[in-house]
RNA sequence: GCAGGGUUAGUGAAGCGGGCAAACACGUCAGACUGUAAAUCUGAUGGCUUAUGCCUUCGUAGGUUCGAAUCCUACACCCUGCACCA
């Protein structure tokens, strides 16, 4: 490591706003900073995961990390950039969601130095009157009120805000006053969505303790053809848990990602250097077709998410399944691999293809099913299938077991028994 | 509490007694072209073994009507204003 932290972050796409009037400080002294995520899932999506990036060169440059779990914001909701009032979760599953939280956080750091923290403990003690007193005289309500989604939410034709979602910035905000008391923790990192929330700590510090803390934000990851950001209430989340998003699915994601942004997620998803990522460019200029940049993403995002086991099995199916349609040659240990991945659904011999294809779940309903007859977008093994198929043995491949495609790149398995 | 306005499919938003499974846009899915891209073009987009048919949907529950997303009543929730409180 021996580019600066501040020039690798700012490289890497890495740099937004900042509280730094330097962002060279960052080079010149180490932090003790945090990092939170609120469990109101439980998993973290591929946009945690970039936060989680930039999380890692911070430790890799000698920043002592503190991982915080959102236990306790998690029984509020972050109104931050919602339209409108938050169902709550109940708690029981909220602390599901907070373990799950934790084991990713060990999975993603692992072999990094770090410590986690969950602010339920230190927020299940604390008595209203007095956070009132302590920390609620000390807030301007001015500050609250400017806020943009508050506006927003007040303003006319919305849909209004609780008391609750509106004092949400007031206890991440204590979060942070909090670690700085207790860990000395002067630095916040987060995603920019969270700058609003994270002002209010480093308020409360200035205020409270007369003290100095900053905070480093990350850009949302966008996509920028679209403009639409990268995360869990957006419509089609990629989870890092393998159970919500196959490693399949998963890797398939990152192989799918257009050209115009795939330089911008090797910066940020993959742990390769400059040079390293520049070659890796160089070349899928020279032949876009060969895809050689997108490859090299989601073999590098998805070893890094679920390990370098699954990953060369995934690339051993996508190579089968996009190398050829001829699937006769795969073999019973493929197809179990296969079957971990994909829907699958056992079928009796003479159940019909469209009743089949809806217990996967590749089509929702029979009436889409027969849509996508009609727009020949389903294929048996390969081959295109009719309407009125019905599953017979001879249809299977190895161990029983035979593939249908819907469009070009949806697949499951269907056992026949 | 009072007075107005609102609640329609994944989202936004039309419709304001029959032709409404509900315009349009976005999104989503598929097809063509490709590189398992992007852009573009085409089609589909509540469910039902596909149907000039049936069923379920326009906040919830009742009612009026031959017929209701459309009218009436009650309820719930949201918005705006006023009042109350401070």
């Amino acid at each position: 490591m021996h580019t600066a932290l501040s020039q690798e972050l700012k490289w890497r796409g890495f740099s937004y706003q900042t509280t730094f009037d330097d962002i060279s400080e960052v080079d010149k002294k180490k932090f003790t900073f945090y990092w939170g995520v609120d469990p109101s899932s439980d998993s973290m999506t591929i946009g945690n995961l970039a936060t989680a990036m930039m999380v890692r060169y911070f430790i890799a440059h000698g920043h002592h990390a503190v991982l915080l779990v959102g236990g306790a914001t998690g029984l509020i909701g972050d109104p931050d950039g919602k339209s409108k009032e938050r169902e709550l979760l109940n708690p029981e599953q909220l602390k599901k969601n907070s373990e799950a939280i934790t084991r990713q956080y060990k999975r993603i750091f692992k072999g990094l130095e770090f410590e986690i923290v969950d602010n339920q403990q230190w927020f299940k003690d604390i008595k209203y009157i007095d956070f009132l007193r302590d920390i609620g005289k000390n807030v301007p309500m001015r500050q609250m009120l400017g806020r943009e989604f508050v506006q927003s939410r007040l303003g006319e034709d919305s849909n209004g805000i609780s008391y609750g979602e509106f004092s949400y910035s007031l206890i991440q905000g204590y979060d942070f006053l909090h670690l700085f008391r207790t860990k000395g923790v002067t630095l916040q990192v987060c995603g920019s969505d969270q700058w609003g929330n994270s002002i209010a700590g480093v308020e409360m510090i200035r205020r409270i303790e007369g003290k100095e803390a900053h905070i480093w934000s990350a850009p949302l990851v966008v996509n920028k053809s679209t403009g639409a950001k990268f995360g869990k209430t957006e419509e089609g989340a990629v989870w890092l848990d393998g159970a919500k998003t196959s490693p399949y699915d998963f890797y398939q994601f990152w192989l799918n990602v257009e050209d115009e942004n795939v330089e911008d997620y090797l910066k940020i998803y993959t742990l390769l250097s400059k040079e390293e990522i520049e070659a890796v460019i160089g070349e899928f200029q020279k032949e876009p077709g060969q895809r050689k940049a997108q490859k090299t993403l989601a073999r590098e995002v998805t070893r890094l998410v679920h390990g370098e086991e699954e990953t060369e099995s995934v690339e051993r199916i996508t190579a089968c399944l996009f190398g050829s349609s001829d699937y006769s040659g795969l073999t019973a240990k493929d197809i179990a691999t296969m079957k971990q991945m994909l829907p699958s659904h056992e079928a009796k011999a003479g159940e019909s293809l469209i009743q089949a294809l809806v217990s996967t779940g590749l089509v929702s309903s029979g009436s889409e099913a027969r849509r996508m007859f009609a727009q020949n977008a389903i294929t048996l093994n390969g081959k295109p299938a009719d309407e009125n198929y019905t599953l017979k043995e001879s249809d299977a491949l190895a161990a029983g077991h035979t593939i249908v495609r819907k469009g070009k790149n949806k697949y499951a398995i269907v056992e026949i028994k």
